[in-house]
DNA sequence: AAACGAATCAACCGCGAAAGG
DNA sequence: CCCTTTCGCGGTTGATTCGTT
């Protein structure tokens, strides 16, 4: 299952287009549909796979694509529907005439979430940050976004040491632009000490449902409310920021910050 | 003009669903 | 039903372009 069988064949060109082998897949197609995708490149004549030929049809080739720059309405458009969609693109194009779904979601990954964040308009929920509400209820100073951009991007997060009888680990935020550390103490049955620390700032009784926040492969993660966080972590009046905002963290977990 | 980082975009990958034997 | 093949989708990557210093 999952990989196209014809992808194990040898000689299958990959990366970008030529001219000739979009000529060849365009009078191809025009002449005879495309039928069964994984005859398509043999019957085309191209030394590529069906699903690479299917890509290439449908972003680039198919006569009613519409090129050029997004208008203001399709953009409004899009916002929309993803409020009420989510992530499903291709669901999303199928509104859009001449959009295609790749078209979209590069739209949406490059510039649309970004103009919501600077809005202060979380891309996700299609609501505005939650931290935001809370702070004006409660008068709490919070960072703005370019602070909270310039703070996490000096925060890193260093798995250290595992205990003697192996059962937690220490794992800490760093702040290296004000030379400061808090330790965090992590149960070892979390495989991921991100994970750990996301579940451990962010204990919701539905956190089953969602999906973790930071990413277990890359390691490495975006949202701004965990990067908020992570900047109230850092900062003098750090526990009563978290015991304010995240009442139920367990502050036993969290160490003192050390400032070496 | 050169170097660098950010933004953009085309294409690939892996997965689940659907179809067919 | 079960297994295999094919399709379609969404996430991700990497090359290229653009903008700034």
């Amino acid at each position: 299952m999952g990989r196209h069988s014809c992808c194990y064949k040898q000689k299958l060109r990959k990366g970008l287009w030529s001219p000739e082998e979009d000529e060849k897949l365009l009078n191809h197609i025009t002449k005879h549909g495309h039928g069964c995708w994984s005859s398509v490149p043999k019957l085309a004549g191209l030394q590529r796979c069906g699903k690479s030929c299917r890509l290439r049809w449908i972003n680039y080739l198919k006569p009613d694509l519409k090129r050029g720059p997004f208008s203001q309405q399709e953009e409004d458009l899009i916002i929309e529907l993803h409020s009420v969609l989510g992530n499903r693109w291709s669901q999303i194009a199928a509104q859009l005439p001449g959009r295609t779904d790749n078209e979209i979601k590069n739209l949406w990954n490059s510039c649309i979430k970004k103009k919501l964040k600077q809005k202060g308009i979380d891309p996700n929920t299609h609501k505005p940050f939650i931290d935001k509400e809370i702070s004006n209820e409660n008068n709490i100073t919070i960072l703005d976004d370019k602070k909270i951009h310039e703070k996490a991007s000096s925060i890193e997060v260093v798995p250290k040491h595992s205990s003697s009888d192996m059962s937690t680990t220490t794992t800490y935020l760093n702040d290296k632009s004000e030379h400061m550390s808090i330790p965090i103490t992590i149960p070892n049955n979390n495989t991921n000490p991100f994970e750990a620390i996301s579940n451990l700032l962010f204990p919701t009784p539905n956190s089953c449902e969602n999906p973790p926040i930071v990413s277990s492969n890359a390691f490495s993660w975006q949202p701004d409310e965990l990067l908020q966080t992570a900047s109230d972590l850092m900062r003098s009046d750090w526990h009563h920021q978290i015991n304010h905002r995240h009442p139920t963290l367990q502050p036993e977990l969290l160490g003192q910050p050390t400032y070496p």
